[in-house]
DNA sequence: AAAGAAACTGTTCTAAAGAACAGTGTTCAT
DNA sequence: ATGAACACTGTTCTTTAGAACAGTTTCTTT
């Protein structure tokens, strides 16, 4: 469909986009491709906006768009607070352990969610299908009985079923091999799992 | 640390760009907020830039980037194909129920790749800890022994173990009710299982 | 052989848009 | 009370950048 030229400058604006977070003027586009006229630049957008691939906005500057960025929803940065079960007891040690950016829309949380996502450690989750090596996306917010959350519970944080039983909330494992932890001192939920992302090669069981 | 007028002009940055794709430039803000000059929108973006929630490129037009926008991996765009073990018999029969955005480094394959999602029905891949209502991403490549794939086998799509025994492919599910699939005539692999999603509310076992 | 798309050159015009400078009136902490 | 940040007005200047128009050349495709 794009012929090997448009390709090329298809390719450019990407890179450009990417990198500098704005689309290039024509006459940057005529610099890098070492065009004698920035007509040369102004008459591929053209075509590639014929062909679909891009969106201009006439008159204003920079005014192209790629069509798919513009039906996405807006992009959550979700920042990686290490791994769960294994340490992380104050607020303050968090460390970041890169960032997971997926639209607000996938995740199913309003806009203004204050989120976060650790990886999982260990066995204790397994029968509801959460594996050593997850990473669950928490939202701050209050859990509802039922609702999978991260706590910190007399000062280790789990990955554990908020249950209330007769009034009284208690974390519940998802294994039989693991006790139920009823809070001795305190009880504070850190955040309700609202997804889960399981990445990988071998995805072995 | 933002003040409320600051924190005004950066909520309109974030709208503009997201319904426009592009930044607006110091006069479109100057209209937007009914300023009688155009100083007044140059001297909020020079406060919010020294407080480092945005970042101008001297000298570009509509050259205001966002810093996290700049670190985010190249985000792909993964349409999903509706739901596995129900249709999708021919590759045109490819329903688009919408997209799921995630950037390529939380996903672990290349740039170029060749992705799709499928939403999971069923529970024949509950002892790998997939589960119905899973959201599986698969990319287009090769299968080695062991991968969990999407595949055509004699005539309908399914996820499963790709394995290989005594030289012969089949499909093997991961739960014991479900019995192994050998491919009386085709078998045809749609996609392997890079990633997988799980979303909702509930969470529930 | 003619027509059209693709890939340019060269020139000119004007609008869009950033930037700089000199102010004014608040509020707020030292 | 005094300086500093905040939230502006009003004016001017210059660069950036899009747009339009008239060509040339080289391929395909009909």
């Amino acid at each position: 469909m794009l012929t090997e030229r448009q390709q090329q400058l298809l390719e450019f604006l990407k890179e450009y986009h990417s990198s500098n977070g704005l689309m290039p003027s024509t006459r940057e586009i005529q610099v890098h491709f070492g065009f004698a006229s920035q007509t040369a630049a102004v008459s591929h957008l053209k075509a590639l906006e014929k062909k679909g691939v891009i969106q201009k906005v006439p008159g204003k500057a920079r005014a192209l768009v790629f069509p798919e960025q513009l039906e996405r929803e807006e992009i959550l940065d979700i920042p990686i607070y290490g791994q769960i079960a294994a340490g992380m007891a104050s607020e303050t040690d968090q460390q970041n352990d890169g960032c997971l950016s997926i639209d607000v829309a996938t995740l199913g949380v309003p806009r203004s969610a204050k989120t976060f996502a650790l990886k999982v450690r260990g066995d204790s989750m397994i029968d509801a299908h959460i594996m050593s090596g997850d990473c669950v996306i928490l939202e701050l917010k209050e859990p509802r009985r039922g609702d999978i959350v991260a706590a910190l519970i007399d000062g280790e944080t789990t990955l554990k079923r908020y249950v209330i039983k007769d009034g009284m909330p208690y974390l519940q494992a998802e294994n039989e091999l693991y006790p139920d932890l009823v809070p001795v001192r305190e009880l504070v939920i850190q955040g309700v799992m609202v997804a889960l992302l399981r990445r990988g090669e071998g995805m072995v069981a």
